[in-house]
DNA sequence: GATATTATTTAGGCGAGACTAAATAATTAG
DNA sequence: CTAATTATTTAGTCTCGCCTAAATAATATC
């Protein structure tokens, strides 16, 4: 299995797209990869005659089971390293996420299994993503994005999203980190601000922050 | 200064073969790169270019200032990243080299400063080989071959040659680690094994092992 | 239903970094 | 000193992963 990084990434990004989009298309992929939707068409061909995913022209494109297991594997290294990075080397959760990207692709499986054994077999990364296991299977909670409370409810923070630093050191600041309970005390009407009480203080939101946080209503 | 890896390794390389050889061949240079001596030109051409290197044709290679300091800073991502993974991550010494030759091109300034940070600064991996300073200083030891000792002398060994994962499990189950001392008792005639005395024991090594050790006569 | 817009694909190219085969320069042997 | 050998370079290709420009398909608008 000795796939270079350029498609360890096109891997990976499907997956998360797939998730997110549900349906993965020329553009978004292209987007994501920071790279022209015409070079999108020529990978993703190669990677269907790989049997690394499916692609019908014009129709999207969907991983395979082997073409999944090669994008967990990824995320795998991905949040383990993230999770080392944050514990153990004591790098702030906002850097974490662009180093891991550079050193997951360099990663071996011994490596990787030390890593795994000195965090002690952990299930979320710094960030409250799921760590997929090694056979590849991927915890998935029933989290919700906190823009979806209503007022009055009590949540804990599940998941924040990773891929801007900048908003990373922002809800840091706020003390909204994975496993924090907090509590919804107001929401402003036309997609204002929130409310939320954590660690006892009052802080405010804008909708758009909340939108990228998840939490599960325990 | 984005350098391709491919570049890090060729500086890497050459700086290596100019401390074991002196001149810097093509022919060399391309064996130890594991790649044809006709690529090993062009790029030599590419590097005298972008003046990371001098080259006449014929003559040899020979790192400029600014290559060479390119060539210490990936050695030390090298040789930080080895100690780390020994000391920290408990991989044993003959695979560290192997993991670290992949890692050094991923590693940041920033995780390379914390990791010498957790270090505490060290000045040798764990094949003694020094680690540059972040300046680019090399402390060199006036160290020899364990095989340039006569009957009787005493030494300390100061480095180990790390390229060949087997010879360091090799001396590794021999007690011949860095800092160890050691004492020749015996020097077989013809270029005969060399019986050592270390750790109360004595021990045979054959003069091809003794020429990979590099031992200082304190 | 025709047209404008947007999404996607095709065609042709480019730079990196390798390769092979052939030419040339340097070195060694007779 | 000349011939044979070895080292190096040149010339031309190849693959990878990207690019631009143009063509085509799908979708939205009137």
């Amino acid at each position: 299995m000795i796939l270079s990084e350029s498609i360890e990434n096109y891997l990976k990004a499907i997956y998360a797209l797939r998730r997110e989009a549900g349906k993965v298309l020329t553009t978004q992929l292209a987007e994501r990869l920071e790279v022209k939707p015409a070079s999108v068409t020529g990978m993703v061909r190669k990677l269907a005659q790989m049997k690394l995913v499916t692609y019908k022209p014009y129709q999207g494109v969907e991983l395979t089971r082997s073409g999944q297991k090669i994008a967990l594997e990824v995320i795998r290294h991905h949040r383990l390293l993230e999770l080392y990075l944050s514990e153990v080397m004591g790098l702030p959760w906002d850097k974490v996420h662009i180093e891991a990207e550079k050193l997951e692709h360099a990663l071996s499986e011994e490596l990787e299994d030390r890593i795994d054994e000195l965090l002690g077999h952990p299930t979320t990364d710094p960030h409250g993503s799921p760590i997929p296991s090694k056979a590849g299977k991927v915890s998935s909670s029933d989290s919700h994005r906190l823009s979806e409370l209503k007022q009055g409810e009590k949540a804990k923070i599940a998941e924040v999203n990773d891929e801007d630093a900048g908003f990373l050191r922002y809800v840091g600041k706020l003390g909204l980190f994975p496993g924090k309970v907090i509590e919804v005390v107001n929401i402003a009407p036309y997609k204002g601000p929130l409310t939320l009480k954590v660690n006892e203080n009052n802080i405010v939101i804008g909708c758009e922050a909340a939108e990228q946080i998840m939490v599960s209503r325990n």
